[in-house]
DNA sequence: ACGTAAGTTCAATGATCATTGAATTTCCGG
DNA sequence: CCGGAAATTCAATGATCATTGAACTTACGT
């Protein structure tokens, strides 16, 4: 019954927006940023997410290759809680994308150095195919 | 007695050389040396380490602000274990240093940019004074 | 040979982590 | 309104982690 009256108040705004919160970058510590970075799962996550050239365009069903939806959702927060990724969104989807500006200004060069590292590292997982955007 | 037999062979040779192995840098993965940085100790340490001038010059003993010298051992042994560190004993110190070269190779751009990034984490532990070598 | 300083090792603790599977929420299309 | 798709939440598991303190090893100086 709240459920109901609460959908609607949505659906009458027009576009969903539930509040999935990101962390303020300036909270981030240096070693919540490592923490966050010392899986494999996650560094694969990453690394097919910087492949792709439009931002906020990868749904999170793209990485069902990797693990369980439900484990996956377990590594996307800590990811989001990390202030690594953002978050958004649409109906039943989410998609995903790097927080780049933000990381950049706050640990200058260490995505890329990151992103490089890992990318040379041939025991991450990979996707088999290219991440379908839409 | 098999000490003092051990312990005259090893004194027979003028130098003390006790097997403190060292990972070959190339079987590191790139989780691994993130779970090794993701600790606000061991980014404490390595900061320090860094503007040491002397390379292999800083003992173990200089830390003992950050921990006890037993969980000290500890975070030791991860930085080492990761490939991050070098140790060096002499009697009875350990000196220890980054390993700087094999980083470079393996991970290109990566330390400096993480020195760079905890450099600028206030919530870092870090000596108070300069770090005393020799 | 004795005492001490430098470090390590060990066992025990509570905390956090990665993983699983089942139940649940939320939304879209018919 | 109903059924299915997308994803999260929850409880339970075993594993690893950070921390502590006590015991131990090793070497140096006197």
């Amino acid at each position: 019954m709240l459920n109901i009256v609460r959908s609607v108040a949505i659906s009458y705004l027009g576009k969903v927006m539930k509040p999935v919160s990101h962390p303020d970058i300036d909270d981030i510590a240096a070693a919540d940023v490592f923490a966050a970075l010392a899986d494999p799962i996650r560094l694969g996550i990453l690394v097919a997410l910087a492949d792709v050239p439009e931002v906020d365009k990868a749904r999170c069903n793209s990485f069902t290759e990797f693990a369980s939806p439900s484990l996956l959702s377990y590594h996307f927060a800590k990811l989001r809680e990390a202030g690594i990724t953002r978050f958004r969104v649409e109906g039943t989807s989410r998609y995903l994308s790097i927080r780049r500006e933000d990381l950049d200004r706050r640990f200058p060069g260490l995505l890329d150095s990151v992103l490089e590292t890992a990318r040379r590292d041939p025991n991450l997982p990979r996707l088999s195919g290219p991440l379908t955007v839409c």
